[in-house]
DNA sequence: CTCCTTGATGTTATATGATAACGCTATTAG
DNA sequence: CTAATAGCGTTATCATATAACATCAAGGAG
């Protein structure tokens, strides 16, 4: 299942993909030295995996990848890498589909949301606190104290939903 | 409306349990038989079963419960029966937690929310339309199509963060 | 430098969650 | 009544995730 270093899904979005996945890791290294947390080399290689893919990606395809190159390593392998990662908030997963995703986004005061499409696979973070501020207000109000949220829109992005209403 | 329960793990929010599960159940042989849709004994049981433990429920635990009384039914059983009733909007799946929860709510404007308690593990639906109002004007603003919204809050409720107050 | 502690990784086995595929049965529309 | 179909049983298997224990490697104390 070997994963094309820039996806065919994503023509649409034309960005230079080398340099966004080189800026995530160099971003990750600053974190973690800043933080004290060992970014090993799986775990670099895992997380650059993740943003090689740029869609939510499975543990088990990771651990395909890694094992396309480095020998058979076993899932607890992949899982204890995406643990760390999650841990240090340099990923996300994606509930609804068990699957993760690479975090570029400052979570001191929001808390991670993403836009799926379901057409290109793509999981836009979005990074208002609008919809934080709603819950936090609703919480509030029926007395409950939020911890951590899911929150998952699927659908269709703007490119995908034009592409279709041109196609018909 | 609200989201009464009695459960061992709830023994704080007292109500009618029996009233309740009765109450779901004849909600969902009108919503069945006004849509031409079959409540078969099966499904019926499951989603009797969903609204006893009146928590998010494993498949595999409703399996369990359901092999107790009725001999040995396979996973297919229970996962169809899932299917349909989650086709059918009698119940929700829990994502983040792969476990499923009866509905008491009317959706037709509102897609499905849940305040979930870490300590009772109860999960509340919640009816306000704001966060949906919200996520819409942020995915218009995106040109994103919303097509089914995955909302999860984990924390701890009323009750249980008052308990929590009080023991310290 | 060496020992020792500790955190990271390897390895095996298994738990947990979900579905494919096929054939039989029961409902129901005609 | 009969044919078509939806529902269900059964077997096998896939997909996701973790437990438990062995081994290895990095870095501080002596």
């Amino acid at each position: 299942m070997a994963q094309p270093a820039t996806n065919v899904a994503l023509s649409h979005c034309a960005h230079d993909h080398e340099a966004c996945i080189t800026d995530a890791l160099a971003r990750a290294d600053t974190v973690c030295r800043q933080q004290g947390l060992r970014l090993t080399a799986i775990r670099r290689r895992v997380l650059e995996l993740i943003w090689a893919n740029h869609q939510p990606t499975k543990a088990y395809d990771l651990l395909a990848q890694i094992n396309a190159e480095r020998g058979n390593a076993a899932p607890p392998t992949v899982y204890r890498a995406l643990d760390f990662l999650l841990e240090a908030g340099l990923i996300h997963k994606i509930e609804s589909q068990n699957a993760f995703i690479g975090c570029a986004v400052d979570h001191e005061r929001n808390q991670p949301k993403f836009f799926i499409c379901r057409e290109c696979g793509r999981a836009a973070e979005i990074q208002s606190s609008q919809i934080d501020d709603v819950i936090a207000s609703e919480a509030q109000e029926a007395g409950f104290v939020v911890d951590h949220q899911t929150i998952e829109v699927d659908g269709l992005c703007a490119a995908c939903a034009g592409a279709e209403s041109t196609n018909s």
